[in-house]
DNA sequence: CTGAAAGCGCTTACAG
DNA sequence: CTGAAAGCGCTTACAG
């Protein structure tokens, strides 16, 4: 039976007082290095742990970190652990949340949450109302790693978006010309800068788009969006905002007997595993998970100690792979009837 | 600023004694109503909260269990989510722990969990050694909810994989006659009962088996699966453990140039959010995720309290979802050819 | 550099 | 049915 031994049992075995003990493991007071050890010995003799319920109270630090995520787009897990260990290396807890609804129940819950008492901080993976910072607790830090708001726009969140237009870019040089963009939910920062990017590359270089449809991170999404496109569409690449849209958008060209990559080039986002496996296999944008995680996480932590956050500090970049799903487009049959 | 008031503060303003406060909010004494509605009243003015880190101190149960999982097979967020409402309408905190690596490490963490006072309870859902069992503190509850074991095997957790055999049943109904079966990670129950309910029904309705290969969840065992079978393979029928594992198997076939479902047709389990979107859509067993985390965390505070769980309270049985990846077979071509 | 003491907010015997 | 008091294990001024 582990975590029985208290502070006292250390102290007697050290032979020195419960304060002693104290601020041996805390670091603060100045102890004499002898007596340090001896303290750090009889600690692990007795495979001392600290009560954390007493040392919360009596702090008023509970030590312990709220994330809250929806029922999420991808699986989410990789960045959890992410965020766990950055949270960990920082001698913080942290506990997920999953919360259904729409964004004013998810709002709610959070304000609900931070004003618990039991977190010191509030991380959320799913977009907010603006109205959570100001009924957030002010002494509970709070961050939204999924909202797309000025402040991210200036922190070079949109840099996260930066692969689609090396994705367009790259593309026109395969022989591309017509583009379609099916976009993830509104508010999701992932969602919108993506579109933003993508409207802005477009203009710049001056290729046609069919449009941006969808907004809404779902198979039938990619599906809807190509079965609404007119008989004369392709060839043309769709840019999809996650994988599960590109499959729905791979579906929806089979449906009409188009040929991917043949008439139609995709490429998706997040690299789920089962990417590398379809047929063809999905040309996406890669992630590295854990490290967004813990991104999100170091950036709370700065946070919630008043440190400020460096503006070069950013979320890592998507790496594209390049897989059988994009390729130069097939020759445009009867051009005379292309609009 | 909420969970600021005490119970003090709410013994003033109901002009009670702290205790009072207490017994009332606990459920405990013996309170007259009329106190026990001026008690309510005056803490919900307050909105008085109960410092949770104070009473664990008082009572030394902490409130809180940890959940154990790997980086997992499938998105595992519904059913944590599932998991957590169970330990919340429970009054228990559920804390989720991603613990990567093999059976030992996961073992160990436990273990350390388990020990670290902070739980009164562990629920794992990555197999584990059974030396856990003996090595988790007494006062600690735990259980394993993905190791296939004696005691799972009479608790009926086998019925999980009874979609197996119904798959066999109407595939053969179908008019198909040989089959493979792709097997997941030995050491989860999943997998486990999945090899054992498909070796048992071959055996029972008396058809053509290629074997049990693959175990291991990924893609890249459902298309070795299929690249190593003899080209007088077909028509077949594939289980395959998962959908990650059968969009593996449906690549391997694509690769041979077979058709699903002509040549092969191919099951899956899990129900990915891309399977409808395939082409062909994938015939798979849908799980009630939510309900299986529900089931599990009931389970595990069963056992905390020293109830006795009955056996008929089984868990969710897994719905077979049929579409286009799953057809009568194709009419074996050069008959004379096949062994 | 160390010791004695207070107090974080709660629950729970124990008297009344 | 209610009140006064102790104590869970820790940290932190305050003296020495």
């Amino acid at each position: 039976m582990a975590g029985r031994a208290t502070s006292r049992d250390v102290a007697r075995l050290a032979g020195v007082t419960q304060a002693t003990v104290s601020y041996v493991l805390t670091g603060k007071g100045s102890i004499s290095a002898e007596t340090r050890e001896r303290v750090k010995a009889a600690a692990k003799e007795l495979g001392y742990q600290p009560n954390l319920a007493a040392r919360a109270m009596r702090t008023r630090k509970t030590g312990r970190i709220a994330v809250v995520m929806g029922i999420p787009i991808y699986n989410p897990v990789q960045m959890l652990a992410g965020a766990g260990s950055a949270a960990k290396s920082e001698g913080f807890e942290m506990e997920v949340h999953s919360v259904d609804g729409d964004i004013d129940a998810v709002s709610s819950r959070i304000v609900e949450l931070a004003g618990s008492g039991q977190y010191e901080a509030v991380l959320s993976f799913v977009p907010t109302s603006p109205a959570v910072v100001a009924a957030v607790p002010a002494d509970v830090a709070f961050l939204t790693a999924a909202s797309f708001d000025e402040q991210m726009h200036s922190a070079g969140e949109l840099a996260d978006a930066g692969p689609v237009a090396t994705l367009i870019e790259d593309l026109i040089a395969l022989g591309h010309t017509r583009f379609l963009h099916v976009a993830g939910e509104p508010g999701f920062a992932s969602a919108d800068s993506r579109v933003h990017v993508y409207t802005a590359t477009i203009e710049r270089l001056g290729v046609e788009s069919l449009g941006v449809v969808g907004y809404a991170w779902t198979g039938e999404a990619g599906a809807e969006a190509i079965r609404a496109l007119p008989e004369t569409a392709p060839p043309l690449a769709v840019i999809a905002a996650n994988d599960l849209v590109a499959i729905g958008v791979m579906r929806g060209a089979a449906e009409r007997g188009w040929s991917v990559p043949g008439d139609v080039s995709v490429t998706g986002w997040d690299n789920y595993d089962v990417s590398p496996f379809l047929w063809p296999s999905l040309t996406t944008v890669d992630n590295d998970r854990a490290e967004a995680g813990r991104h999100a996480m170091r950036r709370l932590i700065a946070t919630l100690r008043g440190q400020e956050w460096p503006e070069s500090d950013e979320p890592p970049r998507g790496r594209i792979i390049w897989r059988e799903s994009t390729a130069p487009p097939r020759t445009r049959q009867s051009d005379a009837h292309g609009e």
